[in-house]
DNA sequence: GGATCCGTTGTAGCT
DNA sequence: AAGCTACAACGGATC
C-alpha cells in the first residue's frame, strides 16, 4: 500500500484543488488521506482567537467537506487537533514506509511558511523517499512566490501597479482578458482511505461539543446568515454571479452601499462571497472566471470598481503581505507610518466594539459585524476611520484585532492591508485628511438609508420609532420627540462618545504633527 | 530636478 | 438633482 496525504489548509474544497487532483492522478499511490489540522496556534488554545460565529463557519465548512468526501467518494476527512509538526510525526509513524507523498497548498503567511519548511525537513529526515509538494495559485490567482521573487518586483501601491504585475505574468486573449488557467474540476474518483489504526480522527460532533464547552456557547446555534461549506459557496456563486450578467457588468463597488433591494436586511448588497474565499470553500480563480463569462456578454465596469478590480486588490495585499516585513506591525513596517496614536482606551474600545458610541450608523455597522460576521466594505471604511484618524484616535491594530476575531472573511493579508489603508498610514492613496462623516447627508457614499432609515433601525432597535430626520444624530432631537419615539438619549441609547467635529479637528492636527515629527527624524 | 499629475469609492456648500 | 468648487494638502511617479 502506498499512501498520499492531502493536507487541506486554507482551501476547504474539492473543486479547483490541484493538490487533491495531483494525488488522484498519481498512479503510484493506492490510498489517499484527506487531512485537516485544527491548530491551536491558529484558533487559540481555548479557541479564543475566533468568535463563536467564525468557529461555527469553520466547523460547517469542514463538515461539508467531510460529508462530500464520504457520501460522494467513499472517503472522508481526517481531522486532528494539535501542532502540525507533532501531528505529522504521529501520522508518519503510523503509516511508516507506505507514505509516498504529501500534497498541500502553498500558504504565504510567515508562520505558515515556517511550519511547512520545518515539517518538510522533519519528514524527509524520517523518510527520504517521501515526495512533498506545495501547490501555489490556490488562494490567489498570482503565484505569490514567483511574483515577489521576480527581478523587477516592487511593492505594488495602486491599481496601476497591480495591473502591471498581471500584465507581466499573464498574456491577454483576443477579448483583452488576462489568460488565467481554468479552475480544475472536482475529481471523479478519490482513492480510499488508508488503514491507520493508531491515530483516531475527531468527529465533527466531538469537535463541536468540545469547542462549545470551551467557549461556553453552543456554536452551532449562533445566529448566522452565512452557512459554511463548499456546497453553500457554489450555490451563492451561482445565485449572485454566474447567471447575473447585469449585476456583474454594472457592479461598481463605491455605489453598492445602498443598493440592497432584496428586502432582506441580512443580505449583502455585494456578492457576500468573501467568507467563502477566506476558508477556501470557493476558488478565487473560479470566481474570476465566472465574472469574466458575464463580462463577455457586453459592456462592463472596469477595475478598480468592478468585481475583477476587487479581486485585483486582494492579489495586491497578498503580494504585499509576503514581500513586506512586519506586515502586521506599525513599527518597522515600510508600509506603515508610525503615527503616535493614543494609548489603548478601554472605554472607547468597548463602546466601538459593542456598538455603543452614540453614533447610530457606526453602532449599526458594528452590531451587524458582531451578529453576522460581515460588513459592507464601505462600512469597514467608516468604522475604521472613526476608530483611528477620525474620532477616537486609537491605534489601527486594536481595531484590526476586533475585525480578525469577528469577520467571517478575515484573512491576515487582507485585514492588515485594509487597516493600513483606512488608518491613512500606508503609502496608498488615502490622504489622512479625507474623513468619512459618520452622520452623512444624502449625498455621501455611506448613505445606507432608504427614506425610513431601515438599516439603522434594524441594527439599533432602540431607535426604531425615531423620525429619520434625527436618525444619525438622535441627541439633537428635541426631548419631546425623544419621548414620543420611546428612546431618551443618554438613557435608552448613549449620547455621542465624542463631539464629532471637535474630535476630527483635533485628530487631524495630531496626525499632521506626527507626520512632521516623522519627517524630521 | 522642479513642476505637475495622480491616487478604489470624502465633505460641505453653492447653484 | 446633478454638478461644480473649495477644503485640506500627502508622496511617489513621471515628465
Amino acid at each position: 500500500m502506498k499512501t498520499s496525504i492531502v493536507w487541506f489548509r486554507k482551501s476547504l474544497r474539492l473543486h479547483d484543488n490541484p493538490a487533491l487532483t495531483a494525488a488522484c492522478d498519481d498512479e503510484t499511490v493506492d490510498s489517499i488521506l484527506p487531512l485537516y489540522i485544527f491548530d491551536p496556534d491558529t484558533v487559540g488554545e481555548n479557541y479564543q482567537k475566533l468568535s463563536p460565529n467564525r468557529l461555527r463557519f469553520l466547523i460547517e465548512s469542514l463538515s461539508d467537506l467531510d460529508h462530500q468526501l464520504s457520501s460522494q467518494y467513499g472517503s472522508g476527512l481526517f481531522i486532528l487537533q494539535g501542532n502540525p509538526g507533532v501531528i505529522f510525526e504521529k501520522i508518519t509513524d503510523s503509516l511508516g514506509q507506505s507514505l509516498e507523498s504529501l500534497n498541500c497548498e502553498y500558504c504565504s503567511e510567515p508562520w505558515e511558511r515556517k511550519n511547512f519548511f520545518s515539517l518538510k525537513k522533519a519528514l524527509e529526515k524520517k523518510n527520504a523517499s517521501v515526495r512533498i509538494q506545495s501547490f501555489s495559485a490556490f488562494q490567489t490567482i498570482l503565484d505569490v512566490e514567483k511574483v515577489v521573487s521576480s527581478a523587477d518586483y516592487r511593492n505594488p501601491k495602486s491599481m496601476k501597479d497591480i495591473d502591471r504585475i498581471f500584465s507581466s505574468h499573464f498574456d491577454k486573449d483576443e477579448h483583452g482578458f488576462y489568460k488565467i488557467d481554468d479552475p480544475v474540476p472536482a475529481p471523479d474518483k478519490i482513492k480510499p482511505l488508508p488503514q491507520i489504526s493508531s491515530v483516531q480522527s475527531l468527529s465533527i460532533e466531538m469537535l463541536t461539543t468540545q469547542i462549545s464547552k470551551e467557549v461556553k456557547t453552543d456554536i452551532m446555534s449562533v445566529k448566522s446568515y452565512f452557512p459554511g461549506g463548499e456546497t453553500e459557496a457554489l450555490g451563492r456563486l451561482k445565485k449572485k454571479v454566474s447567471g447575473q450578467v447585469e449585476y456583474v457588468n454594472t457592479f461598481r463597488k463605491p455605489k453598492t452601499m445602498s443598493t440592497n433591494s432584496t428586502g432582506e436586511p441580512m443580505e449583502p448588497s455585494t456578492t457576500g462571497l468573501s467568507p467563502y474565499l477566506s476558508v477556501g470553500c470557493l476558488s478565487v480563480r473560479k470566481l474570476w472566471k465566472e465574472c469574466e463569462a458575464c463580462q463577455l456578454q457586453g459592456a462592463h465596469s472596469q477595475p478598480p470598481e468592478s468585481l475583477h478590480g476587487q479581486l485585483m486588490f486582494r492579489e495586491m495585499f497578498n503580494l504585499l503581505s509576503r514581500s513586506v516585513d512586519h506586515w502586521d506591525e506599525d513599527q518597522s513596517n515600510v508600509m506603515c507610518k508610525a503615527i503616535e496614536w493614543g494609548d489603548f482606551d478601554q472605554k472607547k474600545m468597548e463602546a466601538w466594539e459593542n456598538g455603543q458610541t452614540g453614533f447610530p450608523l457606526i453602532d449599526a455597522m458594528m452590531r451587524q459585524l458582531h451578529t453576522t460576521g460581515w460588513m459592507h466594505h464601505l462600512a469597514r471604511h467608516a468604522v475604521s476611520c472613526f476608530l483611528t484618524r477620525g474620532q477616537l484616535w486609537q491605534n489601527w491594530k486594536f481595531g484590526r484585532d476586533v475585525f480578525d476575531r469577528k469577520l467571517l472573511d478575515s484573512d491576515w493579508a487582507l485585514n492588515n492591508g485594509n487597516w493600513l489603508w483606512l488608518a491613512g498610514v500606508a503609502p496608498f492613496s488615502m490622504p489622512y485628511f479625507r474623513l468619512y462623516n459618520p452622520c452623512p447627508d444624502g449625498k455621501s457614499s455611506l448613505n445606507v438609508e432608504a427614506e425610513n432609515a431601515e438599516f439603522i433601525k434594524y441594527w439599533v432597535p432602540e431607535l426604531k420609532d425615531f423620525p429619520p430626520k434625527y436618525i444619525y444624530e438622535p441627541h439633537l432631537a428635541p426631548v419631546k420627540i425623544q419621548a414620543d419615539s420611546n428612546c431618551i438619549i443618554g438613557k435608552d441609547y448613549p449620547n455621542p462618545i465624542v463631539e464629532r467635529k471637535e474630535s476630527a479637528k483635533q485628530n487631524l492636527a495630531r496626525f499632521k504633527n506626527s507626520l512632521s515629527r516623522l519627517k524630521s527624524l
